[in-house]
DNA sequence: TAAACCATGTAACATGTTACATGATTTT
DNA sequence: AAAATCATGTAACATGTTACATGGTTTA
């Protein structure tokens, strides 16, 4: 149940329409909760009828006119909630091991260009993350509140550190595997 | 798509019953898949329905009774379909990043306990993980089979190192902290 | 003025979670 | 004989995905 906490959140950062919020589901919050345009809207009206969040008022709100949100009290209250309770890690689910022992048992063709591709995609996520902490994050003293926003892009900046190198690694034990096996 | 495949693999590699199944899903297989027992009795109904695995023959199948299954011809092929297509990454959701950028919001309160019970719970997992290592891997040459194994074990115990030590560094942030802010 | 894009949505379905139900077997 | 555990399920709901719909605004 974390969707409606990541709204709240970023409504609070900074009261957004429907789309804002898709478009900052595809960057910055996005890195560790995705969400799609429909998934927003549909938790946006759920939020509004709890009484969470509420329409900015406008002139006449019409289809297909912006509509922005903005957070009330009892909303706050609900994140805060939220955010001092304690959770239990969530399982993880991971295609691409999964698929490695699938291939263990029904053959790996296809799989190495498919790491390859992986490969790339995360070098480019890593290059991007580390691009925002050069620009947002420069060596010298941060805020309490910067601090935390960093160890987040640092949590980023290290779990694609480490699927770089694994994959990198996994490479390399195919090419040494017999060609048959490929 | 991923729980079919995933015990279709668990099928191929030993053919079970819904519970052993089940109980599979809780260790090896588990550690990239997870599944409850639930999940599972459903998508053997659908496998079943499909034509991709039958329930081994026994004497007579009442409720409470054992079944087991094996994977047919079909279900095999299905599998090796999957592993050869490739697939996108799927997007990543973080319940612990999302808390922390919460927290830079709404306050921190509640958090540091959770991140001590987090780095508790990932190191269990990485000395399960390097247990497993020792006893199933030891040093020498494997087959090629094993090497995928260890591939993807290896993936996990780098993954739980990355956490273990991130959720460090994360607390000896929050130490330097000024109390209020905690 | 047609095409592209902006902005908000609906519908149908797949997947995952939580709570509960049922009969058989084992243990106390 | 009661309680616990084994084994297989049902039901209801929450969450996530994919495809499509609709009207307004900008651009070619």
């Amino acid at each position: 149940m974390s969707l409606p906490h990541a709204i709240l959140t970023a409504l609070l950062e900074k009261p957004s329409s429907g789309l804002e919020l898709t478009r900052r589901f595809d960057r910055s919050i996005g890195y560790f909760w995705s969400a799609t345009h429909q998934q927003i809207y549909r938790e946006l009206g759920k939020l509004e009828a709890e009484g969470l969040i509420r329409a900015l008022p406008t002139e006449q709100p019409v289809r297909g006119q912006k509509k922005s949100y903005e957070v009330l009290p009892a909303g706050r209250a609900e994140l805060a909630r939220w955010t001092a309770a304690a959770q239990d890690p969530r399982p993880h689910r991971d295609p691409l091991l999964l698929r490695l022992r699938a291939a263990a048992v029904v053959g790996t063709e296809g799989v190495v260009d498919d790491l390859r591709r992986h490969l790339d995609l995360h070098r480019r996520q890593l290059a991007e993350y580390e691009e925002i902490e050069r620009r947002d994050f420069p060596p010298g003293k941060d805020s309490p509140q910067d601090r935390l926003q960093h160890l987040v892009l640092r949590a980023g900046i290290d779990l694609e550190t480490f699927w770089t190198r694994w994959l990198e690694h996994a490479l390399a034990e195919f090419a040494e595997l017999p060609t048959e096996q490929r």
